[in-house]
DNA sequence: ACATATTTTTAGATTTGTCTAAATTTTAAT
DNA sequence: ATTAAAATTTAGACAAATCTAAAAATATGT
């Protein structure tokens, strides 16, 4: 598998492409920055190679072979941002762009060991689970935060967005993930929220709580 | 830069381009196992981009920007040897592969820290010198095993041939890096060795003997 | 249902890095 | 000094991945 077609597997995974929907060209183009022919061009290819299943004018999904490959991707990509933070000190807003050249290194020994090294962590330093080598996918129950009812005790367990902007805006306002956050009050005007975070109060845009997933506490 | 151009960058540095001196279109091919055509295209493409000198039907040198370049190169490859084998446990015969992969990964942040978790390592585990970030490279003093005196004290510290097949031989006659070493007789015939290496004596032939790198102990 | 807008594909071109085969230059031998 | 051999370069082609512009198919609005 060259870069290039990692990439695109890896994207469709993203867009959501495993569970038989079917996903638009146009959808793969826009999220790669690339354009429509292009992405039809390698659709083509990928499916001639057994990866994908590809509906002409329809759009694209996984095949079983191709959801395979996308799960060790990303495997490879979480595990080197748990690295890049655990080992090397990089904060979360860093390790996205390093990761995305890391993830394409081929060797299973390579992989094996840093899972090992890491103490096999379960999610990477942004709350995403970190698939298994056997490809076992643990989706965590979490929600969005504007979701949540009031008053109800939870954990900050992930992000949405992970841009770098909405990462160091969360470090500005020390927002971390497994600190106890809680709605206070909904401002129905702008859906901003009164939140409990740790034993701070704060206000938050609906932009914000749009963002963060939170566990309830149990 | 893209790979294929740091890859040739790095060749041109390991055949001696750094030193003024010319390396021939055919030298490059053959090391790096294309054909001499296709050197012939990339060189005039590093030179007009400034990193070889290039003189037709001559051959091609580093110019300073790319002895500069080729030493970054040489530093994470010898960096991440030291991390696939201090953390992730590799042994030295695997480490050049997967090392050829990771030395094009860009982020200087990355290699600092690296270099830091490693503790600055001034060798790899072949016993070659790490540059540094600045690009100083400490050639130890050394010489071929062969080449050594008799009975003169020794400290095994580097490999010239740094083949799996040879580097498995070490290690299934408990040959590594940092041994005590003395050559005690030399066998005209062949010239095979005896030597002293530890605390056993073994026969060796002239093609191992002229592969192992050997400081005097003082 | 039909015209129009949008999406998707095709056709042809481009760039990078490679190759083969032919031409050119350098080197070596007598 | 010529000539043969070896090394090197040029010219033209190819595969991968991309692009633009035009054509085809699908979706949408009234």
């Amino acid at each position: 598998m060259t870069r290039a077609e990692e990439n695109y597997i890896k994207t469709i995974f993203h867009l959501g492409g495993n569970k038989a929907q079917l996903i638009s060209t146009n959808a793969i183009a826009e999220q790669m920055e690339t354009k429509p022919s292009s992405v039809t061009d390698m659709a083509k290819k990928l499916a001639e190679k057994g990866l994908l299943n590809y509906i002409r004018y329809q759009g694209v999904s996984l095949t079983d072979l191709g959801s395979k490959t996308a799960l060790s991707i990303v495997r490879k990509h979480r595990l080197w941002e748990v690295f890049l933070v655990k080992k090397l000190d990089f904060t979360w807003d860093e390790v996205h762009e390093v990761a995305e050249q890391l993830e394409h290194i081929k060797s299973e020994k390579l992989i094996d060991k840093l899972d090992e090294l890491l103490d096999f962590p379960k999610y990477d330093p942004h709350g995403d689970p970190i698939p298994t080598k056997d490809g076992q996918f643990l989706e965590r129950d979490k929600q969005l935060l504007s979701e949540m009812p009031l008053n109800v005790k939870g954990i900050c367990v992930g992000v949405k967005d992970t841009s770098a902007t909405f990462l160091k805006f969360l470090d500005k306002n020390a927002i971390a993930l497994g600190n106890a956050i809680q709605v206070l009050e909904k401002e129905d005007f702008d859906d901003s929220l009164r939140i409990q975070i740790g034993d701070r109060q704060m206000q938050i845009s609906n932009q914000i709580a749009t963002n963060l997933y939170v566990k309830k506490d149990s």
